[in-house]
DNA sequence: TAGCTAACGTACTAGTTCGTACATTAGTGA
DNA sequence: TCACTAATGTACGAACTAGTACGTTAGCTA
């Protein structure tokens, strides 16, 4: 969990009222059961039970079930967004720099199933709230410009010869790591094997980056 | 849809009652509501509403909302596996029937995006009802029976240098298809792109064939 | 230290939603 | 054609659930 709660600090004592407090625990706890039951399987009466104030301040803070969904939604994006920023691959040479940027995004994704649960929520319910948000409809993602610079670079040089553009190449290793723990149980029940089984995690690891490599690089015929 | 309507064949005048017809109305627009709304989202009255029958059959038949999504689920995935056992593709060489599996699977998941979003329900929740289906826990894929036949025989031949089995490659195919259809509105609206856009769609195919084949036969430094 | 307001709690309601008790009839087999 | 049962319709209830009216207090500021 991206957990805001600060266990008071010592010497300064935990106040009974703390605004910002309050609000990161609902957001924690609705995380959680957002991530747990889906957007109509959430309830906020459970929400309200496992924090350590009461409904109403749900309400109070974040309007209603839907606003508090989509703060949750921001927030869950903007850990992301926080986490792709400290992405340095520029000292690299692009072969490097892109399977370092698909183990990280490779590492992200499993550290964080909370997330991807919810964005599949978001899907189903044909990304409304991402629409209705004023935070996450304009902000791009910086994983893209530093796959832009990669890609520029290797195309340049000759190296890459995949006729592929930065957000074609995002959505190729974005739908890797995605699939294997939004899929996780079905494929699971389905084909009896754990994606997300640690003893296998090198082996899917080292998949994804000899794939995009393996992409990027490829002989083509010229057409 | 799969509808399993028979608009009366002529001669042969509809019933009033018909325990077959009903059952499929039933399971026709259940697929529907709950690929919609999701599982809690899904109403049983909206779904009796919009059959010609009434909510008490939809107990009578299924027994209740959660027997009624795991029977939607297994039909859903009972259509995949027919699709799956057209396929043939033994006439062709290696690298042309790994292509070839990849279109079919691409293009099925375009065509089938209700069952995609039933996947993504079912995830949600953890393939509970999967888990409790008799019908699909035992059934393999016919699908990971044709990859494993290619497989083999395009390693055998050499041709194949990369180190995965049918699952891996499986789970590969799956992932780049299901996310273009599964994440289409959240990676609309954040990066602009509509990932099924007709004008894409040659674009994105051939894409995947491109990757998969570029993974399997890649220059492989020895190990 | 007085008072003001942001922060909070309790108790309730209106509407919804899954599920069922009970009554009825179409169609079939003897 | 008669009786029997699978199939069907109506009406209702119990439990849940998002949201709110109203009252209270901690802690800051003048």
């Amino acid at each position: 969990m991206t957990s805001v709660e600060e266990p008071a600090r010592p010497g300064e004592r935990e106040r009974i009222r703390d605004a910002a407090r309050t609000q990161a625990e609902i957001l924690d706890v609705a995380t959680q059961e957002f991530a747990r039951a889906g957007y109509d399987g959430a309830r906020v009466d459970e929400i309200a039970a496992r924090t350590r104030t009461t409904k109403r301040m749900i309400y109070y803070y974040f309007g209603g079930k839907e606003q508090l969904f989509t703060t949750v939604l921001e927030r869950a994006y903007g850990v992301i967004r926080e986490a792709e920023q400290q992405l340095d691959v520029d000292h690299l040479d692009p072969v490097a720099a892109i399977r370092r940027l698909a183990e990280v995004t490779f590492d992200h994704h499993e550290q964080h199933p909370d997330f991807i649960r919810l964005v599949s929520i978001e899907n189903i319910h044909g990304a409304q709230h991402i629409a209705a948000s004023e935070k996450l409809g304009k902000i791009g993602s910086p994983a893209l410009d530093v796959i832009r610079r990669i890609l520029t670079s290797g195309q340049e040089s000759g190296l890459f010869t995949a006729d592929v553009d930065a957000v074609d190449l995002h959505a190729m290793i974005s739908s890797y790591c995605f699939f294997r723990v939004s899929n996780r149980h079905t494929f699971g029940a389905l084909f009896g094997r754990d994606l997300l089984d640690p003893a296998q995690r090198a082996h899917y690891r080292a998949m994804l980056g000899d794939m995009v490599i393996a992409y990027l690089t490829a002989e083509r015929t010229a057409d």
